[in-house]
DNA sequence: ACTTACCGTTCGTGATCACTTACCAATCCG
DNA sequence: CGGATTGGTAAGTGATCACGAACGGTAAGT
């Protein structure tokens, strides 16, 4: 049983060239030496990276032959937008709060 | 003439403690010695992950006396929730292609 | 005006992390 | 089989970053 941190997956995006490794497999699957073809940095840093991703449940691997197909996967992705989403309610309903009763508390 | 750009956030969001402080003031706006009080780090470091949060735009200041008060940004936590909606979708698009179509492909 | 409280900034340091090089395993094709 | 292609792993290094200590600046209270 696998519990994916949204919180991981946060810091799985926190590197930039996880990010750009992520918007790549937005556009469609890929094998780690195409997305080192289209990258300035090694195949050993893009595995690095991907099972950094991988580990947080934000992508997910398909052996096919000797390559390995790489694709976000929708689960981790999900998770995390919800997360946001909360994130998002929340401060909506601070900022509201503060509209709303702009009363200054005297402590 | 700022332009809050949502990789910023993500950055932002990447490290742990700020986190932790991202989601204090998701319950609620609060000043940096109560942030430094609930969390194990000192003062000043509370001060350098908050700069860090505005200048990604997930924060917002206000002055009251020699006090600040924090308090989430909706502006900046919705533009970060839009992008994760965008990379969603394509997640989920990609996955579908996926499986109508799994062996041959038509055009 | 003096004191106290609260906060931001700078500087130095220790730790974490990303990257490359080198090596090894698995698979496909001749 | 034997060579070639594709990828994951280990070790070492350089850079980035988070943290605390010290200092300065501003506002409220007396």
């Amino acid at each position: 049983m696998i519990t994916y941190q949204s919180g991981e997956a946060l810091g799985a995006l926190g590197d930039r060239t996880r990010r750009a490794i992520f918007a790549r497999l937005a556009e469609g699957p890929r094998a780690v030496g195409e997305l080192a073809g289209e990258l300035p940095i090694s195949r050993p840093a893009v595995s690095q990276h991907l099972k950094v991703l991988k580990d947080a449940g934000l992508v997910s691997e398909r052996a096919a032959g000797t390559r390995r197909i790489y694709r976000l996967n929708p689960v981790g992705v999900g998770a995390l937008r919800d997360q946001l989403d909360l994130f998002w309610n929340r401060a909506l309903a601070a900022y509201k709060d503060a509209v709303e009763q702009p009363t200054e508390e005297r402590s």
